[in-house]
DNA sequence: ATAAATTATAGCATATATGCTATAATAAAA
DNA sequence: TTTTATTATAGCATATATGCTATAATTTAT
């Protein structure tokens, strides 16, 4: 079988970062004025995935989070607008 | 069979936003004077993946992104301080 | 209180991100 | 030029992102 023991192999999953994306986007959507379900059809994405990303669900892919800061018609920095704190593992 | 007649379904990939990302990565990556293999060892990812970034091969995860921010030790608008367009379609 | 709107969950399918391991191609140094 | 370091490619395996489709839960409006 030679299974590879590569058991350790993990992918990573930043919570503390994505906690802050989520509080960012929906900080954002809400001055907007703007629900999940038409920030998803005008982003192109869908509602499950705008829900996922703002309940931490998902590690979502740049590419998504640039759709939606096309839609928002802001610019990264401001959906990034927060600090990481130096080792998110202490 | 049925397969479902879902051959539309695509993912993101924004060769914009990407192309930028990866620009501007290299640039803080030069200033700090690291180099990928330092930067992929320091935050815990592969060398491939750093260079994937680099050369828009993939599509990272925010918090993949996140993981080099934090061995960057910069803020993740310094990341993303560029600007898209406002419809990549177009 | 009830209807309507919004947000949150869920499960399945497919595409893709990432690790891992080599190797190749380039660039920098000797 | 020949090492040596750095960056770029490649292929396979596994984990996960996302779409899609319902449905449930919660919030807001009437």
């Amino acid at each position: 079988m030679k299974r590879k023991d590569n058991l350790s192999r993990k992918f990573t999953f930043d919570e503390q970062g994505l906690m802050l994306l989520a509080k960012r986007l929906k900080e954002i959507r809400a001055e907007k004025g703007i629900s999940q379900e038409e920030l998803a059809y005008r982003s192109e994405l869908t509602l499950s995935q705008i829900a996922r990303i703002e309940t931490i669900k998902t590690n979502p892919t740049i590419s998504t989070l640039f759709k939606i800061i096309r839609t928002l018609e802001i610019s990264p920095s401001e959906l990034f607008n927060f600090e990481l704190s130096k080792n998110s593992k202490e």
